[in-house]
DNA sequence: GTGGTCTAGACCACT
DNA sequence: GTGGTCTAGACCACA
């Protein structure tokens, strides 16, 4: 491709976005759509890129292809996705883009007040807890 | 336990102890039985203890008694509580014990280890994740 | 019961609200919510009421039970049925009623256009269309 | 046809003959086979008349060209059209050709029973449903 | 009893 | 190849 020529075509997304634990209690497919209203949030997907197919996120996850399918056509129900007749799912045109900081630190923040309620459970003080989330934000 | 302060009588918990959120996919006996291994590790709960009636706590909660039931069933079943014939449930003598820092703080970690996954998902930084986990932890 | 003293209770709906056809093109689970829309914007099924068991309505209908799980899932999602855990779906209390006529009448004009296309294609003029139609109506 | 008047050369019809929703439920091939049928019946389409090519359809709908394939070829499986080797797809003669009213009526039935089982869930009386739709047969 | 989740597998519509 | 729909049947959480 000749530098300074840019095309502009979408990204064919991999089955690897996608990390689930299948021990959770929380249900797979809905893990599936969190973790992808958190990518989008994020910025790491955008408006045009295919999603992986229903069976190859399946088959690299290890789950039956209507769990996928299912998580699909919620996000699809909700907006964030739009299928593409025969050719597969991409990111929604209309769906919001990259938030500001501020809104994604907002969607973090039920998981934080989970952590603080757990952390005052277990008495745990405040200095402890930040240090060990710190030790895990550092070694990712 | 500060010395020369002796437990004449078990303390009677309320039903108040427990926090549940109805509209979360984790099942609510599950909830109720990680938040009392939480208190009982924390040491905010100890052997003799009595717990809150399952009427009590159902009817704090707003959720069916024998939801509350079968998490105290379960919780005798696993020794941190026994059963008091007419007089209700109590936290077990056998039950450990307040745990030491480092062991508390391990069962923090799954916990901080999905706000990790979050927060890579949302692109936050850790020093914004760490402002907003203090400023949480801080105001309770 | 004693006259002039009114319960309030939630109705229990049948599984006969429903009326699917099996051998349309249109998705059973999508005839389902369709016709639960309207019965709601017409004020046929009201707050509250208790909606007929899955289980009922599949084998009423003759058709899987996921089938309808799916559809009550959906309007769930929308907000037009709330879940009662162990209990069954009952009609949201948030949804927005009987509509006024006129809101009605637009819910059904996409498929009065339609029926406008088809009679302009088969060359049918209107006065033929408005009688057949005023006695099928006038029928039921 | 008016006596005196011959058609000699067979009319070119064009890709707007055909109206798709590609949001519908309905497949798009079955919307084109339907919509052929109606005009058949209706007489606006007659026998030799030459359709336009499956390429005008497909980008006037914006569809895909095998789509269009596909309901040409149903159409010619099931003998309304016929194909001219060279030529494209043709009405064929056999074709039965203009329905007398009641039949074309009846073809109508079906969709007008739908309207009468969605106007009775909307709890809409006759006279505003055919006050609609008399408004719309007039406006077209 | 209620609904929810998941699987395995079939068939369909569309590219 | 893509996703969608449906079935039959299993197991779970909750009342």
């Amino acid at each position: 491709m000749t530098p300074g020529m840019t095309h502009i075509k979408p990204r064919q997304l991999g089955a690897e976005i996608f990390q689930v634990s299948t021990g959770s209690s929380e249900p797979i497919y809905r893990q599936l759509i969190e973790q992808l209203r958190r990518l989008q949030a994020g910025g790491q997907i955008v408006a045009g890129d295919a999603m992986p197919s229903v069976r190859d996120v399946a088959s690299e996850l290890g789950v039956n292809p209507m769990t996928v399918s299912k998580a699909y056509s919620m996000l699809e129900a909700e907006g964030l996705l739009v299928r593409r007749r025969g050719l597969g799912m991409e990111v929604a045109a209309q769906a919001k883009g990259h938030s500001d900081l501020a809104s994604r630190l907002e969607l973090l923040r039920p998981s934080l007040e989970r952590i603080a309620l757990e952390a005052s459970q277990l008495e745990l003080d405040a200095k402890s807890v930040i240090t060990l989330l710190t030790s895990i934000l550092k070694g990712k």
